[in-house]
DNA sequence: AAATTTGCTTGCCATTTGCAAGTAAACAAA
DNA sequence: TTTGTTTACTTGCAAATGGCAAGCAAATTT
């Protein structure tokens, strides 16, 4: 796997070196806002990513920190993955894309939206716990 | 300019269809933090643009209402740039990107992320009570 | 033993990127 | 007035990436 090489050192730069792409954020957002923690999970999202795309993005965020990948215990053929510290400090940005795309989206603006936007700290600080504690407690989704 | 087919109905997924790139964002980065405004400021920028790709991403970010571009009053052969609301918009996105960066990437905090992370809400109101004001007066940068 | 599930890999073609060079209009200097 | 410079692109080309369909392989179910 090559190292992301960076662009400069601007710390905005720095993080779309590795965020920057229509896909990664995807996989992202299905293990932080879904119940959805592997390959055929993530293929059956909407947007329908490839699958070779898909198996070099779960590498590319393996190897760079953000998901950390295990065994299932009932599956042995079936691969289980879980977010890292470094992706649930994901969460505050991941929130903003998704209040600005309801914002800019002319499609009905979901309920939990609303919600978020009525107490976006609590709410964000609510999701993170929950990560944080599922990612302690060593007992990831599924 | 052929129109952005929407992936699926999620709103993250939606701004990721504009902004999903590794150098849209740092465009609007330079509108929103530094004084550049023309397409030989971004060019200057630290992360070194290609022309090509400059070009193509103005025109993109214009046809989709992020930019609005006049004729420079000075030099008729220079344009300016301007941001609009909806890319006015993105400032809470563009400073969670910075947030994340600065704080993963090794190299040294810039004053201006601590300043920021003290007073997150005040410093983006900030920032886009100027814009909003500079746009609402018709007198852009330079 | 055969079919299915799960997670990929491979091949192929189209699109995008990145670099270098070229073009063109406005402007400035000689 | 001619010549060079600034500014903003465009073009050509090779390399990398993306997207689709098919293939493969281990584990599990039937």
């Amino acid at each position: 796997m090559k190292e992301i090489q960076h662009r400069s050192d601007c710390p905005i730069a720095y993080s779309l070196d590795y965020l920057g792409d229509k896909w990664i954020i995807l996989i992202l957002r299905d293990l932080i806002f879904t119940s959805k923690s592997s390959y055929g999970d993530f293929l059956s999202s909407g947007e329908k990513i490839a699958t070779n795309i898909l198996a070099d993005r779960l590498k590319l965020l393996e190897a760079n920190g953000f998901i950390k990948s295990s065994v299932s215990p009932e599956k042995k053929n079936k691969f289980i993955y879980n977010l890292t510290e470094k992706s649930i400090d994901l969460i505050p940005l991941i929130v903003e894309l998704m209040i600005w795309g309801s914002k800019y989206d002319s499609y009905p603006i979901k309920e939990a939206v609303k919600k978020l936007e009525k107490d976006k700290e609590g709410t964000i600080r609510e999701i993170r716990e929950k990560l944080l504690q599922r990612l302690k407690s060593d007992a990831p989704a599924k």
